[in-house]
DNA sequence: GGTTGACTTCGCGTGCACTCGAACTGGAAG
DNA sequence: CTTCCAGTTCGAGTGCACGCGAAGTCAACC
């Protein structure tokens, strides 16, 4: 990472408020290889850059649709390997959203038994 | 549980099958509160009654929809205590099911980020 | 009447995803 | 120069939801 080139760059603590993780999960993230190592400054302070903040956005809509992190960490091997593993990477993604839109359809239908739930409730008590 | 009107009643190996879960969940479950004291035969073995069935059937799906395991054994309770928690029990769903429609939001904004994505790597791709 | 297999309780173990405490360091403000 | 804060590494701890092995029991079948 090119620190020299003046970008804005975060600290942790900053990346952290960002992308809505706490600095203990960003440097978990590092450690699990979620996430490439990090720039540093002279006093060995983790920089976030932009693309860095990007990605870990990217990591944050992956784990909020159930990607479990082993999963994001083949990704992440996958996207440090470059332009290869292109359509590795998009069938992976593929995959998981195929998941994700199974997930959302069950949601659909465990929705209409809550609704179906309250329904029964709001008659029930009308019968008090 | 009046087991003597000789309903069809299920094993907990047969229950389990019936709503997806192991026997090892069923008696867990039972255990935590979420299930009121299942019904016995002769030999102390659990019977589960039609009743038992939809009841777990019930839990299974504010499961997946991410009900913590702890509000569903308050649901249980305030089940157990009958018509006069009608009202608290349909809040409770309402409120669930408003967490559900967020969830559900969510997972759609989510989508859309995969989608742009795969899309990304399919013009990359292409380029190649 | 012995074997089989599914049940019983009990309590410990597991996997996942963080979360935190401890001990330390370095830069900035007063 | 001291104080203070935010950062550092390391390893251990937490919370949740189960999962499972052990040791024993019992009904059913051959």
């Amino acid at each position: 990472m090119d620190i020299s080139t003046r970008e804005t760059t975060l600290t942790v603590g900053e990346a952290a408020e960002r992308v809505g993780l706490t600095t203990y999960t960003l440097r978990w993230y590092e450690q699990e290889g979620l996430v490439a190592p990090v720039g540093r400054d002279s006093a060995g302070r983790r920089r976030y850059t932009e693309r860095d903040v990007d990605w870990l956005f990217l990591l944050t809509r992956l784990r909020r649709t159930g990607m479990p992190v082993r999963d994001m960490r083949r990704y992440a091997e996958l996207a440090r390997q470059g332009d290869a593993t292109l359509a590795a990477r998009r069938a992976l993604f593929e995959a998981h959203r195929s998941r994700v839109l199974s997930r959302m359809a069950e949601l659909e239908e465990d929705l209409k038994v809550l609704n179906y739930k309250i329904d029964n409730y709001r008659r029930a008590e009308g019968c008090r």
